[in-house]
DNA sequence: GTGGTCTAGACCACT
DNA sequence: GTGGTCTAGACCACA
């Protein structure tokens, strides 16, 4: 399903939020499709089946999921993925100030247009 | 000089160096200008001295600030920053994030760009 | 482990950080080892918590070790310790002035440079 | 005479020491040279006078210099500097953790003799 | 006055 | 249990 990177500075909880989130995201996991479930998911990791509830909580909570006591968990439909202009602007705000960074280190403007390019190819194959 | 958000998830220690970071790139702190001392920022902040010392070390230690032991911190010149791969790697992955992020909210790639695009042109005046 | 010298000039976590790396360089510690948690490590060296997290955030810095919250801190795999041109350079110029040092104590450069070529054979046959 | 270097992690003092020392082994300040008063050097380096007083004071028990109040300070003959087997151990010992150190950092035995006689021949022209 | 180290002890999030 | 942050307060060396 995916890797984690023990070595990252991000919560083992973290990355099991944001890869799953990728992989819904991506279409990999569609509406309706049945997560693992959290002792299964526990095993394949191998991480403690603490963490992983800990994540599908997360996530429920963010409305990327829904749980069916007794059956297992599932894939919300995409229109409840919860949409947050504020949170928007958050974001917006964050890459300015990366930008402003990268300007400081001494790059230009076009080779710091170039790399987010290279961020938005990354991407472009698959939305 | 700045405030602090006691309601903020970011840790004291890391609103300082961020704040302090802003300040430099935004060149309202020039180089070989002086930090306020370890002390003094602790009481205007209300705040620990290890914990600015900490913020300090960070700062030295990502390359925007020096320390003469017994004079002071100061700002360093900006060629002295730390211009490697790495750094820059860094942020790249943090802008990644966020496109991630603005993805998961339901944007599409074409939106993004206009919202990344925007940001380049409030700077392309003055770079 | 190793013992502490409180007679030393060396800081407490300065002689803990050079004690972790011969450890590891040596290979008494390999990629992937445990190391103690900061809490034993603090009980075993009779040294406050926070000296030892300082050392271990050191060594961390500098690539030796890694971090996962919650489980431990691990020596890292060799490939990825910083292999650049500045911690080679610090070196360079720590041996730089220990050469000097020689010179100051009176001996010539040829006696000196015995002394290094001692060095070299002793390690000519392990690697 | 000299420049100090207010980046480095050395002490003020300790780089006078050091740079006095350097000017006294490569001959530059012969035995029984007139060293520049403690004001003077204050005004040249822009220094407290306490520590150049310091820094004379440690010299003068090192060896190097000696003192005759109301005449100044001036450089002791050759004769007089400490030779300590101790003390080379123990510089010994430090460039063997070195070269072990950039062995652990990938580098061959024959690449670190390089970096190392590179070192020599930075000395080779004045002993 | 400056920064640097160290201790003791508390609280938090994550596993 | 693990590491991470923070406070309070002490002591040191250097300028």
């Amino acid at each position: 399903m995916f890797q984690l990177d023990l070595k990252s500075r991000k919560t083992i909880y973290e990355q099991i939020v944001d890869n799953i989130k990728e992989l819904i995201i991506t279409g990999i996991l569609k509406s309706e499709d049945k997560l693992p479930s959290v002792r299964e998911l526990s095993k394949t990791l191998t991480v403690n089946p603490n963490t992983i509830q800990k994540s599908y909580k997360e996530l429920e909570h963010q409305g990327y999921i829904y749980t069916v006591s007794g059956l297992g968990t599932f894939v919300s439909p995409p229109r409840e993925i919860i949409y947050d202009k504020k949170n928007i602007n958050e974001i917006k705000s964050r890459i300015r100030n990366d930008i402003k960074e990268l300007l400081y280190l001494g790059l230009s403007l076009d080779i710091i247009k170039d790399i987010v390019n290279e961020l938005f190819e990354e991407r472009s194959d698959w939305k």
